[in-house]
DNA sequence: GGCCTCCATTAACATTTGTAAAGAAGTGAA
DNA sequence: TTCACTTCTTTACAAATGTTAATGGAGGCC
């Protein structure tokens, strides 16, 4: 087993432990490839059926707003799993741009195969389900950040999160992830560095 | 079988249709009660086991801010279903309020006991799936539009979404829930009307 | 009817945040 | 090394948003 496996077992594991076989029916349709730091790998209104580990790296999801900016909506940091299919997706378009902001390894498998997966196994549904709760709760948390922190706050808790993105991404990035403007994400940064 | 029973299904069928043996199973768990309006049934921190649906009228949730403030996190009409109790509580807790904004009328059945449900139940487990889904789905188009939408442009869609509500609930209640203060909706308003 | 409270609106002012432009610092390639 | 490029920072200014306080209307209650 190399290193991938292995990794591809952490990011299961992290989020619901499974046992040996359905881990192993999981592996058998899981296709792996790298992504180059910059590129979009899913892109906007696209078509795509897939579910995806990130294995090793990070990347973020964005979209472009009505005056043609980029907007990043969350990172994501392996070995973890990203937004499943159905958040990612309606109508089987995708919803958001996913790009590499490293060099990253992703884990790939066909989105229905894996809803079948799900049906026959009663562990890998449970994961699956877990998998969506854990992301509904990341989306409650960031909705209660966005409404209650000020934005000195949400750069705070992005580092706890975050913390070595910040030397890592553009900070137009970071800045769009917070809510504010670049230059606001500066002015926060020598503020708090001055104290 | 009484008018609550018929929205009740309602509530169901709008969501995930279900035969009438599942609609019956989750009709003898459920418990309908009334609250009045300004009523809170669900507090902030406090113990809370049920999942809700919201059989008639209009409710939302909110949540007190470092400073006291109450912000509105989301509006709710009848008839419909609230958001699931694994999304409103952190280890068995109430993440959130939720407070009655005209006189309702709640079904309220016992979490574990759906869960039990759902196990039991491939229809069932699809509707509780599918409730969790469509709750992602809001949440992801509330963070997508708090992100890209100007406080005008949000106001704008919070009308389309609820339209009865600007005269039926405080402006506060309202400008919280768009992120803006009760000043700056007044200004939004008389601005558009002049138009 | 008259009083009272709650709420929306408006005005004046302060603060925050954004925009545009220029400079500085770091990176990578020829 | 040097040039080009990107990115972060800074400044000055403009626009948006918040705060405080005053005004006026709507509805409830005696």
């Amino acid at each position: 087993m190399d290193h991938s496996e292995n990794t591809l077992r952490d990011c299961i594991q992290a989020i619901f432990p499974m046992s040996a076989s359905a881990n192993a029916e999981i592996r058998r349709r899981v296709e792996f490839l790298p992504a180059a730091r910059g590129e979009v790998f899913i892109k906007q209104e696209a078509a795509n059926r897939y579910e995806y580990f990130l294995i090793e790296g990070v990347c973020r999801s964005f979209l472009i707003d009505p005056q043609g900016e980029e907007i990043t909506i969350s990172f994501f940091q392996g070995a973890s799993v990203l937004s499943p299919h159905s958040v990612r997706t309606v109508r089987e378009r995708s919803f958001y741009n996913f790009q590499a902001c490293t060099d990253i390894l992703l884990g790939r498998l066909d989105a229905a195969n894996f809803m079948q997966l799900m049906i026959a196994h009663p562990e890998v549904r449970d994961f699956g389900n877990t998998v969506m709760r854990l992301e509904l709760m990341r989306k409650v948390e960031r909705e209660v950040g966005l409404a209650v922190l000020t934005a000195r706050e949400r750069l705070l808790k992005f580092r706890e999160q975050f913390s070595m993105l910040e030397n890592l991404v553009p900070h137009t990035q970071i800045a769009s992830y917070l809510g504010i403007s670049a230059i606001s994400l500066s002015r926060l940064r020598s503020d708090i560095a001055r104290e």
